[in-house]
DNA sequence: TCGGGTTCTTGATAATTATCAAGCATGGTT
DNA sequence: AACCATGCTTGATAATTATCAAGAACCCGA
């Protein structure tokens, strides 16, 4: 891999930082690679032999146990995963497959433990990107702890609404039962909640969903920037 | 402070590694302060202005939304909290207050800033606290969100007993209305959840619980390490 | 010792969520 | 065009969890 081949990587929070020789280091024995949709990526319970970044397409990250499954959270481009546990060189948490087909960078985990031993800049930038991965978790984890099903549809479409532009209308980016499992419910139980939301005025036409009146959303949503804000 | 009177917080993975004139840095322009019980701390929402250290006592952490409350963890000693917040700045996600009377160490979030853009050795022991937390974090949303209240009860109670030397028996460490709260269900609920695992020969008395057939709740709590250690 | 408060438990009931079983479109394939 | 697979929805029902109300046990202070 030559660095120069990546700038939206080199553009990264999380390498932004470092002197050009440094991520030159770390890019020359990564690996970018394509993969095909609905391929298993890494397993839970495997040991973290690289890093990864999500270049093009969408991976989603879940968990297993006792012969259920559920969606933890979406990659998607230019994001990394699975860096907790490349730098405690422990096991992974979540299993990671892609959605579509994606583009997908690979530095191996002994380099990044290497570069930031030796690179305060990058350690500082990894400071900040497990920072924001926690603040995350805490906000998924607020929003299941506290909110009922619809309550977190409702949010979720409200947030859906704002990242496409704020138009009332949105498309549901992956399909319905991905979301239900990442709101953690049933594929019937999503149906049942997006007619619950229809005197709201949520119109739901396959994955278009029409807001028509934002204001009774919001009053049964109450959305707050300290669950619902990416970036706070 | 003299950091001489903290050879405990000294002693923290978090400060371990940094130099003595470094650690003196950051304790001059801390307090050592005592609060009484049920006393809050810090609320949701509020910027960072101290690093906690809980030297002494326990520190809940929880989460409001629409007049509703989750207990979202414990502190021990020695334990910091709001890390991420100080580190980046940002407006805490949790509320906390005293459980117990406790003796509490804050440092100016300013200084920590500040040590870890000098010391890159703390900026090393912020990263792998950070993952930690991360991790934990992932812990507990798994648990959440892959079991049912029977499950984590079954699954927490394994992890006190083992916590507490492994003697088949075991004291809840708070009242059961806290514990329901950290499990994510309603005290009437824990109630009837210890009911039903009475078959399971758990056996309860006020705080202190025998669990006489480790093999059948094992069988229904079916524990992980990449949900129920503490340390993987 | 007597309230008064608290925590915990239990029962009755309701709300929420999941499961199971059809059915209905849709789109692609032959 | 017929066919099948898939994703989604709907209905009926069951399991899980919450709510409300009451009572038992306990501690604490007056």
């Amino acid at each position: 891999m030559r660095s120069s081949d990546l700038p939206e990587v080199r553009d990264l929070q999380l390498f932004r930082s470092m002197s050009e020789e440094r991520f030159a280091e770390l890019m020359q024995a990564a690996y970018l690679q394509t993969f095909p949709a609905q391929l298993d990526l890494i397993t839970e319970g495997d040991s973290a032999d690289f890093l990864y970044v999500v270049v093009e397409g969408c991976v989603e990250l879940y968990a297993c146990w006792n012969e259920r499954q559920a969606t933890m959270g979406m990659v998607h481009p230019i994001g990394t995963f699975i860096l907790a546990a490349v730098i405690k060189d422990a096991p992974f948490l979540m299993s990671a497959r892609t959605l579509d087909k994606s583009k997908i960078l690979l530095i191996p985990a002994e380099d990044v433990r290497h570069v930031f031993e030796a690179d305060s800049d990058f350690a500082r930038a990894i400071i900040s990107e497990l920072a924001d991965c926690y603040r995350g978790m805490v906000k998924e984890h607020k929003d299941l702890k506290l909110r009922s099903a619809v309550e977190r549809l409702a949010n979720r479409l409200l947030g859906f609404e704002k990242e496409q532009g704020g138009t009332g209308e949105l498309v549901l980016p992956y399909d319905k039962r991905k979301l239900a499992s990442m709101l953690g419910m049933t594929p019937e139980n999503l149906s049942r909640a997006l007619n619950t939301l229809r005197p709201y005025g949520v119109d739901v036409d396959n994955n278009v969903v029409r807001l028509n009146d934002m204001a009774a959303v919001k009053t049964l949503a109450k959305p707050t920037a300290l669950i619902d804000d990416k970036d706070t």
